[in-house]
DNA sequence: TTCCATGTTCCGCA
DNA sequence: TTGCGGAACATGGA
């Protein structure tokens, strides 16, 4: 379930498990989740070495390799997950590519619809540069100043422009329809036709319930029974107002919001 | 069997 | 230049 909150929980999980130990072996599963790199490149850089730190930006999770001058670039795509443990056994069905370290224990990139991507790259902020990915919602250095500067001299529908990477980077389908369920705007409304005061709601729901996300991924816990997330069908009861979910097509993704609350 | 899915990219058109 | 619809990618679950 990779959006920004899932990426963050996954790197959390990263830095916990798989820092500072020896990579003793390299297991390529599937050459098609590699990208450009070829595999025995791939292998040859990772092997011997160690992951020192770990930073996600939007949804991409980068884990530096010591000594290597390289990172590895984890992208999750529509399934991607991760698992890490010491039972030989229990290497989940779809693993990628599976890391093994020299006490035993090993992590494992698993991606059943192999719209991931396992990679190595210069760095972090190259990648993100050449990519052209706009700032990550949760960066401490995003203002409100900042989010209305990305919707100046904007036409589109606020949907399209929340789920386009090289505007915001983070947030997808399931969010970006949480966000305005939540602020109460139809995905349809245009940009320019927002006021300062919705646009403040936008950047401060959205923030608030990311963290939220992130809170009860860590903590094992469901999401509240009155978020979208959990009523995403047509002709659902809403739970804010009593109105009836409706469901269309935004930027091409499958869309449910309240066609009562949400103007 | 058919439709749908938390993502990205590329092409074509307005 | 910007915005957006559509198709493609690969696979399993309802």
């Amino acid at each position: 379930m990779p959006e920004l909150p899932e990426v963050e929980t996954y790197t959390r999980y990263f830095t916990r498990h798989a820092l500072e130990q020896k990579i003793a072996r390299v297991e390529v599963r599937d050459e098609r989740i590699l990208g450009e790199i070829r595999k025995e490149t791939f292998v040859k850089k990772l092997r011997g070495g160690a992951f020192k730190s770990a930073r996600r930006h939007g949804k991409h999770l980068f884990a530096e390799v010591g000594g290597k001058a390289t990172w590895l670039h984890l992208h999750f795509g529509m399934s991607g997950d991760l698992a890490y443990s010491a039972d030989r056994e229990g290497e989940p069905r779809f693993a990628r590519v599976v890391f093994h370290f020299d006490n035993g224990e090993w992590l494992a990139f698993e991606d059943m619809r192999l719209f991931g991507v396992v990679e190595l790259v210069q760095s972090p902020d190259e990648y993100i540069a050449e990519h052209k990915l706009g700032p990550d919602p949760l960066d401490p250095k995003f203002t409100f100043a900042r989010f209305a500067s990305l919707l100046e001299r904007r036409r589109g529908a606020i949907k399209s422009l929340l789920m386009t990477q090289e505007i915001l980077a983070g947030l997808g389908n399931l969010y970006v329809d949480e966000t305005l369920y939540q602020t109460a705007i139809h995905p349809r409304r245009t940009v320019d036709e927002l006021s300062k005061a919705e646009e403040n709601a936008i950047f401060t729901t959205m923030r608030r319930m990311l963290r939220d996300v992130i809170t009860r991924h860590e903590r094992g816990a469901a999401l509240p029974s009155q978020y979208l997330y959990h009523h995403r069908e047509e002709g659902e009861r809403c739970p804010k107002c009593g109105g009836t979910i409706q469901r269309a097509v935004v930027f091409g993704r499958t869309t449910y919001f309240c066609g009562k609350h949400q103007r």
